[in-house]
This record gives C-alpha cells, structure tokens and sequence, in this order.
DNA sequence: CTTGACGGTGAAATCGATTTCTGACAGGGT
DNA sequence: ACCCTGTCAGAAATCGATTTCACCGTCAAG
C-alpha cells in the first residue's frame, strides 16, 4: 500500500503538504489539486494506525457486550451504531460471552488500541474499568452499571419492571408466582427478583418463597433446566416472571412440552422477543428500549469524546408492560 | 499510560532490552526480572498501535457482515470467534446492513488498520474486494460468494436446498406453491429461488408461475408484506417457500392473522429460527450450518494468514432438511 | 521605504514498539 | 598467548502520518 511518500513525490510536494491537502489545511489549489491527482492514481489511503499513533487517539469505539447472540443487544448495537457512525466514528463490537477474562482482554485492545471510547454491558459482577478510568479513556456503562465505579450509565429501572411483570401475574388471579432470574452476580438479575419479591409479598405478611426462585444463566437452556425443576416441585407454581428474553424461550419450550402453555400457566417476561409474536399466547411482556439504550448511550459517550466532563450522570428508561398475545 | 521507555528507564535497561523481555529473546535472567517488575508496576500494556505500524500486522480479523439482528450472523460469528480466539486472534463485527457504502468503509478500515484478514459475508451485488486483493489481505467469503472475485469461500448448495424445500411442499400435496426470495442481486437470493422453480416446474411442462415469485429484503417486514400481496393475488396460492429465517417471521405473522397457519397453507423455510419453535406448527426447515460455516470460514482464513498460497478453494456444506412442529 | 502580517511550503521532530547493527565480554580450542 | 564463537545489551533506524518550526514571498499599513 503506497504511502504519504509516494504520493508525495508523485505529485512533487512534501509530504506535510499532503497531509495538509487530507486534513484541510493551506494548499495552493494547484498543487492541491497535484495531491489529490497522485493520490487517486495510487489509490492512497492514509494509515490509520500511523494516524492513530501520532494522534493518540482514533475514530473507533467499543461496544462490549455479554452475549451477542441475544437479540436485545443486537437491538442495542444498532442503535450505538448509527448514532456513532452519523458522527463520523466506527463501532467494533466485542464478545464477552459473560467471561471476565475475555473482557478484560477486550478493555486491554480498546486501551492499546487508544480508541475513542467504550460503551460496556459488564459481564457479571465487578468490572474492571479501573484501566480505562485511569488513563482517562471515555465509558459509559448501558444496562448494567458497573459495581462501586462511578460513570455515565444508561440503564431501565428493573425492580420497578419485575414487579410490575409479577404484579399483572397477581392481578390475573394467579397464586404461586416464581421466578427465574439471571445469574446472582449480575446486578439485573438481582434487581429484576427483587421486583418480583416486591410484588409477591405486596398485601401479605408472608415473606417471598424463596422455593419458587431460580438463578440461571440468562441463556435458553438455563430457562428451561429451571422451569423443568419448578414444574418438578411438589406443588409447582402456577405463573412464572422471567427475567430476560432468551430464559423465556427455553421456559415455554418446557410449558409446551407439558401442555401447560398459557393461558394455563401465567407468564410474563422481561425483555422483547423479537421473533415469537406468531401463535397468540398471553403472555405479560416489559419491553425494554433496546435500541434507544444504545442510541442514549452513544450520545453520552460521543458527548464524553468531545470533553465534557461534568460528573457522571445515570439515565432511566421506562419500559412499557403490556400483555401479548 | 506508560511507555517502554519509562519502563526501560525504570528497570536501568535500554528499551530494546524491554521489548526483548516480552517477545522472549535472550535477556539474562536479572534483567529480565527487573522489567517485569517495572512493567508491572507501571501497569505497562505495550502499544498495539505502535507494534501495529513497526510489524504491519496486527492480530485482529475483521467479520464483516450484511445483518447482525439476523441470527444467522450472529451463529456464524460465534463459530468465527471461537476458532479465531483459540489462535490468539481477536475478531472485530462490522454491520453493513447490506449497504454498499458502508462495507466499502469497513473493508477500507480493514486495509489501513492493517488486520490480519477479513471474512466477508458481502452485500447484495458484486462487492469491491479489489483493494484487499491487491494488497494481498487474506479474504474469505462466507455464504455469499462474491461476483467475479476468485477468493476461498464457505457456502452452502442454496439451488439444491430451495429446491429440497419445495420439492417437500410437492410431496405434501401442495399445487401452487409460491417464493418468497431475497433482494434480486443477492446471490443467495436468486440461487433459493431457482432451486424453487427446479422443484415447481420437475415432471411438469409449464414453466414456473413468476406471479407466485415475491423479491423482498431478507427481513421480517419485507417477508410480511410479500406474503400479504400473495394471499391477495385472485388465486392466492396454497403454500410458500421462504428463502430465509427472518422474512418467515414476516410471512407467518401474516398467515396467522388471517388464520391461516399451517397445515393450512405449507410452509418451508430456508433457515433456522433459533427462538420459534414453541408452538408446533408444522414447517419444512432447510437447517444452516450456521456456525460451522463461520468455524470453517475462519480456519481458512487463518491458514491464508499464516502463508498459504494455493489457489482459492470453494466449501461447500450440506444442509439438513426436516420437518419441524 | 520600512515593517509587520500572513499564506504557503518543506525539513525535521514526534508518536511507541521492534529490530538490525555493533560492541563488549566470557569461555573454549589450538 | 591468540583467535573464534556466542551471549547480552544499547544505540539508532524504522514503520507512516501529523505538526511544529523556520523560511520565503507578497501585500498592506504606517
């Protein structure tokens, strides 16, 4: 690939002129005009890791995700993206697979790589942003906001949205309500349960049973391993709150299986299943903004890129309930 | 952050000695322990830029691909990431969204960043892999093999899957049996519907009915509305070929609102849909190797990068059909 | 007529890691 | 004693773009 050299002597400047022509500064039209000649007719394209060297910084950002398999961060993705690239910035995105390991891998490249900035949705747990914060580096946290560590974070209010999830299951008669949440250490599985603890235990001098609540893995197999065992139960639940999108598919592949589809058996879930609504089964969804999480967070980051450096700010979306089906 | 020279400087060594430390040449044992413990107080990561430009190569293969909210590409990536990581390389997703402008822009980025190589699922038409090729980046196409270009690619027999497809809605009794395809410049698009028009038209004199033949975009919607304009038709027809997963959304969401879900009409379905089958109706389904083609894919690309130079090979996987529901 | 300002340009420094080149020193063979 | 080989380590060149600095004209104001 040629280079600022090349071009240069091609067109019989300096290479300072060259990339003065590229960044818009002083050139006398002709030899302006001699750059840009020489440097279609060598198809030049700046070095962008040179580029990135001199300027200590490049117009790439991060997207690290935990699961990109699941829709609700695809949505998410989309949304980073096009506010990102209407502002001149590429996203990449990275893949957690909810493993710190890798995502320290990932924090570790978006550093050396002195990229622009990183929008995370922290695997389970403590992050570590101690590196990026350290060296400056733009963040803002979406969905999961990062335990004990202060930056911008774009997230929904999810005790609110598990109880008012459970809370419809309540209203609709239902009596014994689980629920089947994330993995303990993610802050949205936690707080999705509390909402649903809230709404069991509204009006009652019981305590929530905790029999009825099972901790996996955010995953459509974990789904169904829990619905399997809640349905295994000596007196198994009636409704069930589930906390994300994909935990649900597995859980009514297992309704299914045992003829205990609602209306049977009361469901409502956290998250958007982009590809169910076809047969229509009741069931009780809080719609999460996806892609409004990654517009909200993009604008804050790009804003973050630009200097802004008032304190770290927190955003709440809502996100509707309304039953499906 | 840090530098090798602060390192240097700090361990009393000159920084080539450093960079011998991490790339394991002979440095006597003293020296070397010295650095590390610098660099480790220093929380010192070396500089992918500067290593970029100085080696001109990195470890990080771009994906580029046309949708990331199909789960197709999400499938494939995962197979990609996994063989990719396993070699020390990082992946990078690059969304399209089957637009020409913005895989020029990514492949763009691929070249001056100086990746490693790039596996393409290119956008509709012929895609301009000149660039890359001429500066001997390693490309592999995966599913859609790029026009003209003589590059390794991973595919699947599409012809022959449209047409096992639509020969088991034959079987089943069905006489007009519609196609709903992709984008007409997509050359998966236009394969699945040849395959179509083979089976409708075997033992039979006429010719394929193209008023049964709907191009639309690969998506939910656009399958929706191709759908609709079928079942208006004056003899609507009495079963469908989808030619992917999402645009199957679009068509049951439409045959279910007007009550006529299979086995009404028969339905067969190029794809997989990860998160449908809850309610059993009965579907043929065309299975993708999804991830295996990404697996593949990226073993290939990694045999490129490490040197081999044999002429461009083409992959072909099988795809199950079965029936679902 | 002099001075200052300013637009245009090239030479050279810079970003941070790698690597060649070169020299210093130690040990073994004749 | 001498030479050769081999190990270790630093100085300096290198990757390619950006940017400061210095310089040269030209033009306008004083």
């Amino acid at each position: 690939m040629p280079t600022i050299y090349e071009v240069a002597a091609a067109a019989g400047v300096s290479p300072a002129t060259v990339s003065r022509v590229f960044n818009g500064a002083n050139v006398s039209p002709e030899k302006a005009e001699a750059v840009r000649k020489a440097a279609k007719a060598l198809a030049f394209t700046p070095s962008r890791t040179a580029r990135t060297l001199r300027l200590q910084s490049s117009e790439v950002i991060a997207l690290v995700i935990p699961d990109i398999e699941n829709p609700f961060f695809t949505a998410l993705a989309r949304g980073v993206e096009d506010v990102a690239r209407a502002a001149g910035y590429s996203v990449v995105l990275c893949n957690t697979d909810e493993d710190h390991e890798k995502e320290l891998v990932y924090l570790d490249i978006a550093l050396s790589a002195t990229m622009a900035g990183v929008i995370i949705a922290a695997a389970g747990g403590n992050s570590d942003l101690s590196g990026l914060l350290a060296r400056k580096c733009p963040v803002v946290a979406v969905d999961r906001s990062p335990h004990g560590v202060d930056v911008d974070a774009v997230i929904v209010d999810n005790r609110a949205g598990g109880r008012a999830a459970t809370h419809a299951l309540v209203e609709q008669g239902f009596q014994r309500i689980a629920c089947i949440t994330g993995p303990s250490d993610v802050e949205t599985a936690t707080q999705r349960a509390d909402g649903w603890r809230d709404a069991v235990t509204t009006g009652r001098p019981a305590e929530a049973d905790d029999r009825y609540l099972r901790y996996a893995d955010f995953r459509v197999d974990g789904g169904a391993a829990a619905m399997s065992e809640l349905l295994a139960l000596p007196e198994p639940p009636d409704a069930v709150f589930v906390a994300n999108n994909l935990m649900s598919v597995g859980a009514l592949r297992v309704l299914s299986e045992q003829g205990k589809l609602p209306p049977a058996t009361g469901v409502a879930v956290f998250g958007d299943l982009p590809f169910l609504p076809l047969v229509p089964i009741p069931i009780t969804v809080v719609h999460m903004p996806a892609r409004h999480l990654g517009i909200t967070a993009a604008k804050l980051l790009l804003e973050r890129i630009k200097g802004d450096d008032q304190p770290a700010r927190t955003i709440v979306l809502r996100n509707q309930v309304s039953p499906v089906g």
